[in-house]
DNA sequence: AAAAATATGTTAACCGTTTAATCTACCTTT
DNA sequence: AAAGGTAGATTAAACGGTTAACATATTTTT
């Protein structure tokens, strides 16, 4: 826990100049005599650099801000942190540090307030938009987090205002497997959704009924059913329905884990996937590839959507204010959990 | 990004006060009237506290360092990410962030170095073990975050310092499925190890070993095969597996992710689970209930490890310097995918 | 009415690092 | 020998926030 101080006073000089050689170690302010002296005083010391000092005189802190609106533990959502890897991989190959806040909030608003109050000194900041934010508190959300006068990206975040950094998964609104469904003949779809609340929710409902009635299917309310983004409540979710809506040929969930639960689900009840019962999934996870049979599944390249918002953001630091918007496009994967009607 | 003093300037009152009330919001140095205008200059000027400026002041920055000596992306591993999120709960619910740092570097201890280099400001470090990490290489790192002289928890890492704070998962080394499946009747046993340099992979290997033998069971090097903790290349390692040893009667697996990669490559060679083939996972994760079968299981109650060496670690900042060593049981969880023989 | 207590603020130093502006000694050039 | 460069250092003022010590006005106590 030395300081620049007491490594000047080790080498007899003044901290102007450890500290200029510490930042560029080929500077002709020090002496190559010198040089070695600090060398020798930072094993001596243990010196590391106190980066909150630095970030404060430089203004810059090479620290990025991650922001994420939900009550749940971090880091157990297969969406998220694949999303968090691209980011990661992308921020780390730049020198830049990834920071989490806490919350002990209980609205999407009241988190990202306090999260924020806790981060000026960030250099950007990724917003990401979760299953528990409504569009108007997204709104709000955007609104704190521009007061702040940094930049930022948001994530996936459906009708934000084009003056803001963002990436989108082309159609995470609507990219669903009930194109594919229908075009395999399949006319008694059931839609396995993830939260109720979720800004894409009212997206994919709009999107599923408006492709049935135009495919001549007709629609009923109960074809929609909700499984949390989680095994055990997606499993549920298809036990029930199976047993009202017997004539159900074909289940498109809005991720692989709910496939994977629909899949044990169908199973269970004594009949087969794809032959009874097709099932499709979202996000290319290992879960659809793993599972028996293997899942058909919508690619989301959510990787490669993190390492694109920490590009954007990464430019944006770098001074770049005119507005990009990235649009990362969805990949069908064909394995064996679909059948032909 | 205004500061303090702008704050001070609008209600004209000094910097002091409004850190004051900043900092105590039932501080009684500043009158109800003096509240309430700061209150409003803060709004009106979108004050954000500068963290860093903070820290530099109070000499704590309620952040916690996160080292994870490994060159893969992070958030992509089943394990770390439920360490990962168990830390996160705690330290979140007391208020403390997480910091990851970047690094290029290609070795564990260039790993280490480099990331400590950026982060003396932190509160304390959580320490993680790799598959990267040899012995020697965590003595060194231990020794480099040691002169930092912040407290911090080591995770998973063998044959540490009784002087140090660690979490283990009871027996990590040995906590296999061998024991069950010897119990179960299997002679012919295949050991689906992740990464052979590891620290565990030794020490799994001579557990191994010793129990086959002590069963009566002789044992042969082929049959130890490694997945490097990856789906496509355990699926291979166990299809080759299945040739050279179609003797085999069951498969312990060091991963969940692996023994679901394993259930498809017997599945595939026209065999089936449990009936020919036997196979036992470990972590519990969502693949080990979501596979078909569901795959039995060693739940490492890697949740707990990640809570429990939070709680350590903030013990440690509160000054609490007694060495603490938490041990974690695993728990076995029975399923379908282990047949008696 | 004087003394003591309280309420409300302010001052100024400090946290560790950076950096523009200077300074000094020595070396080149002409 | 004067003028100009350069190498190698230093000084001192930031950066934004905190806090011990001090100050002043107002109220309470006796």
């Amino acid at each position: 826990m030395s300081s620049i101080k007491e490594i000047a006073k080790y080498v007899g000089i003044s901290p102007a100049s450890v500290s200029i050689y510490l930042n560029d170690k080929n500077s002709t302010r020090v002496s190559a005599k010198t040089k070695l002296l600090i060398d020798e005083a930072v094993l001596a010391l243990n010196y590391h650099k106190n980066v909150f000092a630095s970030s404060l005189a430089t203004q810059e802190s090479r620290i990025i801000g991650i922001i994420i609106p939900t009550m749940l533990p971090l880091f157990q959502n297969d969406y998220t942190n694949t999303l968090l890897s691209g980011i990661q991989t992308r921020l780390s190959a730049f020198g830049y540090s990834m920071l989490f806040f806490p919350s002990s909030a209980k609205s999407s608003i009241e988190i990202v307030k306090e999260q924020l109050e806790k981060s000026a000194g960030c250099d950007g900041y990724i917003l990401f938009s979760t299953g528990f934010c409504t569009m108007d508190q997204i709104r709000k959300n955007i609104t704190e987090i521009e007061k702040t006068g940094r930049p930022f990206v948001t994530l996936n975040i459906p009708s934000v205002p084009e003056r803001i950094h963002q990436v989108l998964i082309e159609g995470l609104e609507t990219a669903s497997g009930i194109p594919y469904l229908i075009s395999k003949g399949h006319r008694n779809i059931v839609l396995l959704l993830g939260r109720r609340a979720g800004v894409h929710a009212r997206f994919l409902k709009n999107d599923f009924k408006t492709r049935i009635a135009a495919a001549g299917i007709k629609c009923d309310e109960n074809s929609i059913i909700y499984g949390e983004y989680d095994a055990l409540q997606a499993y549920s979710a298809v036990k029930e329905v199976l047993e009202t809506r017997p004539e159900t040929t074909a289940i498109c969930s809005m991720s692989d884990i709910m496939a994977a639960a629909a899949i044990k689900a169908v199973q269970e009840s004594g009949r087969t996937v794809p032959d009874d019962i097709s099932v499709i999934g979202r996000n290319n996870s290992l879960h659809a590839m793993l599972a028996t049979p293997s899942i058909t599944t919508i690619d989301l390249n959510m990787h490669q959507a993190g390492l694109s918002a920490a590009n954007l953001l990464l430019d944006a630091v770098d001074g770049n204010t005119a507005p990009q918007k990235i649009i990362i496009s969805g990949t069908l994967i064909e394995r064996e959990s679909v059948a032909v009607r």
